[in-house]
DNA sequence: ACCTGAACACCGTTCAAGT
DNA sequence: ACCTGAACACCGTTCAAGT
């Protein structure tokens, strides 16, 4: 009935659910902790798409049906998952706050939700805006703000802080793995690749001009190897942004 | 065969359909631009689940398999309105360039995107990260690059300031695009179903403390009356980048 | 009380068959 | 040369039936 997608997670159900996991071991011993480990172990290693009903069941030993009483749905079971996986984005690294100057907490941020992204790829490629906070997602929050706590922005430049850098992480390293992806259903190596394909851009493109964009472009070929870098993008918007909140903070 | 989004489109076919959307009609009059345009409609009054071959095929009076020589696939196709609709974000705007400061062509770059976000709310759905450009997207990274160029930056950072900012864009653009579906989802209003769900949500967290996420949620709420705020944020970090940047280019 | 098999209404894509 | 119908191998989810 419902084609995949398409349906949002039942609010009020995901509540118990991400916050109560471990209850209501049937005879099957299924738990939504359970299937919710068995379900990431599958999108580590496939991918979102491999993200089945059938194929987690398989992973645990029984039929599809048999989940829908502990995880609802199958987008309920990915919210379960995203709040698991990111209960651990601090797990075995110091937290922001223990860094002595604030711009080094702005960078561990970034950096380590940039590493997140790596360790758990299908992560980006969940729709974001979930409006339903669990464990892992709250935890993870205090954490982060007790990091930009005390430096002398206000509670909602935090906020704004908080939540716009993370969102320039999470776009960023969604382009750079999405980058990886293309380079891995190639043979080829890059710079072959590229061989194959300039030519028939460069012709395609022939009717129009871009200087700039090829100015640029060169550049940043020269300066990287690459024809995009994400990695550098966020590397500079970092420095950006701390020396932007610097000024902000200066004469407080 | 190949299951639903799981196959990527083919690069070198793409090229083609990009830059030459007009040839090859055939009998029944069709062409990449007019199949391109048909699905674009389609998607930004349906979203993206409602592209399938089937429903764009039906709007044009065609068998879904009637498509197959003019757009190769489901992929290439959506690369196709990606690049068709990336095309119109300053057809109706000034260009960045025609602004006397370059803080306020900063501005205007971010608004511009984030407000053609709204336009095509599917385009946020679609994964990122192609490599393949087309005359679209080369025209509007001409545009902005220009926006950006003599004001003191490197071409590099030209381009790192570009794509970060227009990474943070789109990211945050998403997560008000999906605020605003799960408000469309639900009947009630934001208060009433916040009042329906707090209770339950507060009870679930009762073994769990979170003192600074709740000052600065408070903070966040009395300020602007929502639990999450986007484009707060990106106001907020917009004005923070260009103080970060004017710090950069100083003493130029 | 818990689990399962069959069924429903979809997908993208292929390919032989029709015009 | 171009278009189409049937087929393939999938989906998430429901529900009656089994244990």
């Amino acid at each position: 009935m419902a084609k995949r997608a398409e349906r949002r997670g039942d609010p009020i159900r995901l509540i118990g659910l991400l916050w109560r996991p471990n209850v209501s071991a049937g005879r099957s011993g299924l738990t939504p902790k359970l299937i919710t480990d068995a379900a990431i172990g599958v999108a580590d290693a496939e991918g979102l798409d491999a993200i089945t009903l059938r194929r987690v069941a398989q992973e645990l030993g029984v039929s599809a049906m048999a989940l829908y009483p502990y995880i609802a749905g199958r987008p309920e079971l990915i919210e379960l998952m995203l709040d698991a996986v990111t209960s651990e984005v601090y797990a075995t690294l110091e937290r922001p706050a223990q860094k002595a100057d604030w711009p080094d907490r702005v960078r561990h941020i970034a950096q380590a939700n940039w590493e997140h992204c790596f360790r758990h790829p299908w992560t980006v490629d969940v729709k974001a805006g979930r409006p339903m906070p669990g464990p892992g997602v709250s935890q993870k929050y205090e954490i982060e703000l007790a990091g930009l706590d005390g430096i002398g922005l206000s509670d909602l430049e935090m906020e704004y802080t908080l939540t716009s850098l993370l969102a320039m992480v999470y776009a960023l390293a969604r382009e750079e793995i999405e980058l990886e992806r293309s380079r891995a259903q190639t043979e080829q190596s890059d710079e072959d690749w590229w061989n194959e394909v300039a030519p028939l851009l460069t012709s395609a493109m022939s009717e129009y001009e871009f200087p700039l964009a090829g100015r640029v472009g060169s550049a940043l070929g020269e300066a990287t190897g690459r024809s995009a870098d994400p990695q550098g993008a966020l590397r500079h918007a970092t420095e950006v942004t701390i020396s932007g909140l610097a000024a902000l903070i200066k004469d407080r």
